[in-house]
DNA sequence: TATGCCATGTAAGGGGTTACATGATTGA
DNA sequence: TCAATCATGTAACCCCTTACATGGCATA
């Protein structure tokens, strides 16, 4: 239930339209929450029914309207109020593991092949995350200071793919094991 | 969409019904899939319509009666064509994240309270898993093989927990900094 | 000529959560 | 006597995915 308090974070920084917040969504937010344009225009009519937030109309030439949203106080406090407020630990729920759990019903190399695929993903991300940490790191220590709390969540994301990279080596070895058995 | 082959994985190793799969969910899959009661009765009622399991109904005295299903060969078809199948990475929708992200709108002491409790659950389960690992490693060798797959998904929850921890303390350090610059 | 970006939406269906509903047995 | 466990379900609602729908502009 936290695309609405998202969106709100999106737009706290800056207005803008569900185009500019699907932008948003990959550039700033996309280690951590993701949301498809069909879900944001949905969510974006529905917040401004409950008047969290307002809009105002852009015209362009030979391009549809955009409708430009920011924040109302009403919305300011709804997401002040939602940081301070607990929120539930992420249910987790991972497919891959289901599979490796019943590998038993097939070779050990359809699980490797998939594990593989699952780890390219992976690796580009944390080649992402670790660019986005250089550049961080290059500016002067003063302009750094603004990004703490956002370069805090990119680490949670190397931390994450580093993990993930290094439970795969385990799951490589303990295949190539079984494939050399079975073979 | 998983959930169906959730099931199909614990009924694959033994019948039972909605309620010993929910503790089936809790006792073996629960690091890496979660599902409430309601979801589990829904989806075994779709499922036995779509044919991939059959029931037999135990009668007991004092207790509603037990509806034990079963896999179909069509059900054993399905699952083993899924786990071949690639399944997209988990989309990550982290609600902490999101918080500590937009945290200049609050103080440093709310965040530090929330990512408290996180921590306090996420030790917890980490202790959980140091338990299970434990056990399996304490059994004699010949024991430990029929839990190779199940031992790598626990793996994957251990390695995890403490990827989390590890970040949560450079949070933690990073936000007393800022308590102490803002006092 | 085709791909991608800009820019917005609707509709159907699937999946999950919360609340409601019942009722016996067992152990602290 | 209270909480937990056993055992099953329905209903309303919300959230998300997939598919459908339109159309101009810019770049390769």
């Amino acid at each position: 239930m936290s695309l609405k308090h998202a969106i709100l974070v999106l737009l706290e920084t800056e207005a803008g339209s569900g185009y500019d917040l699907l932008k948003g969504f990959k550039q700033r937010l996309g280690f951590f929450w993701n949301a498809s344009h069909q879900q944001i225009y949905q969510q974006l009519k529905k917040m401004h029914e409950e008047q969290l937030i307002e809009l105002t109309m852009e015209k362009q030439n030979g391009k549809p309207d955009r409708k430009v949203y920011h924040l109302t106080n009403s919305g300011r406090e709804e997401l002040a109020t939602w940081i301070a407020d607990p929120v539930k630990p992420n249910k987790v729920n991972d497919a891959l593991l289901v599979k490796l759990y019943a590998g038993h019903m097939t070779e050990p190399d359809v699980l490797l092949k998939e594990l593989q695929r699952h780890k390219e993903i992976h690796q580009k991300m944390l080649a992402t995350f670790l660019d986005l940490e250089a550049q961080l790191n290059a500016l002067p220590k003063d302009k750094q200071t603004p990004y703490r709390l956002p370069y805090l969540t990119l680490r949670r994301g190397i931390i994450g793919e580093e993990g993930w990279l290094q439970w795969a080596e385990e799951v490589e070895e303990e295949l190539s094991k079984m494939k050399k058995a079975a073979g």
